[in-house]
DNA sequence: GAGTTAACGTAGCGATCGGTACACATACTC
DNA sequence: GAGTATGTGTACCGATCGCTACGTTAACTC
């Protein structure tokens, strides 16, 4: 009995949240700035999240799932290790992935201090990559040499360097695919 | 005239501060604490740097020309890409320098959301190891792979992975060296 | 209607933040 | 010694932090 729960509420708030820290970062977040955004109380947020921390958690958590809905894209994939890199290429360096990424390498900056704080993002960030993959070196090196290019990518906006970049070692890589 | 400056007291606390900074972290940086732990107060920081911001700035410039004094010890041997990769890879994947790419990840995270607050890095952390290795699309992704596969190995601790995917990348693209 | 629970606004708590006012000690020139 | 500029300790400022106490309204069951 009483006035039922409205979760969708909490869900409007996490999405919109996003998209604030999307744009604002992390780091320096603060409940009032990020409640008057959202034309809400800092009140509010803490009543429906609990507190900052759970909400960093959450907000980390719901990006790790949208993030998660285009690594399934890419899985069905899994035979031809090149298409797979070129589809997550042609994705993750798309102008429209760059608030994404800049996003990204933040909270691995973060987590690398305070691993425990962004709960099992380092665990999450390589090992769904190599389940993809496979988790051999060659897979490893791909991983890296992509998340490398996005890091050049995002700080310099130097697209055509880093594309050439990434045509030369894709072929270079693909003369030898057996580690 | 008047009591002469001493400059060598203001080179030890920065030199304190980039070991502290080391091991906490930038991001949550607070004067207080770093005070303590440098045996001083917050108020001889402000005196010294004349603020948190100069402050930081200036842990930024100094880690970076640490750094630096690495990558000159590199240039002499330009002629030889892959001698260079070699020996940059040895000293970067060292154990001792996992606290310095901890901070050097972090810092670049935040300059990502604040480009002018550390001011040139996201231009320097480029170029500097262009100017080193040549600025065409190999030596982009050269530096890619090097910096993803460090980004693996403070993440995941999991050396004999890592070291492997070097390996077996550096062997791959040391068959097809131009571009 | 009464009872109950969710959602929200207002106002404020104690703690900490970066930075400063002010006094005093120190080390130099003359 | 007087004069001067640097280095340092104490104590505090206003602002902001995350969070909460308290009251009110909205939406449901009975």
């Amino acid at each position: 009995m009483g006035r039922p729960p409205d979760p969708a509420r909490k869900a409007e708030l996490l999405d919109a949240a996003v998209d604030y820290v999307f744009r604002h970062g992390l780091a320096g977040l603060s409940l009032r700035p990020l409640a008057s955004a959202l034309e809400t109380s800092s009140r509010m947020l803490v009543y429906h999240f609990g507190g900052k921390e759970e909400l960093i958690s959450q907000i980390v958590q719901a990006v790790r799932a949208r993030f998660q809905g285009m690594l399934d894209e890419l899985a069905p994939r899994r035979g031809d290790r090149l298409a797979v890199l070129d589809t997550a290429w042609r994705l993750m360096s798309a102008p429209e992935a760059a608030p994404f990424f800049r996003f990204f390498f933040e909270v691995y900056g973060l987590a690398l201090r305070e691993p425990v704080r962004y709960q099992g993002f380092l665990e999450h960030v390589v090992a769904d990559w190599l389940r993809v993959l496979g988790g051999d070196a060659q897979a490893t090196a791909l991983v890296a040499l992509v998340r490398g290019l996005l890091l050049d990518l995002v700080s310099t906006g130097d697209r055509a360097r880093v594309e050439a970049a990434y045509r030369w070692a894709r072929s270079s890589l693909a003369a030898n695919r057996e580690p």
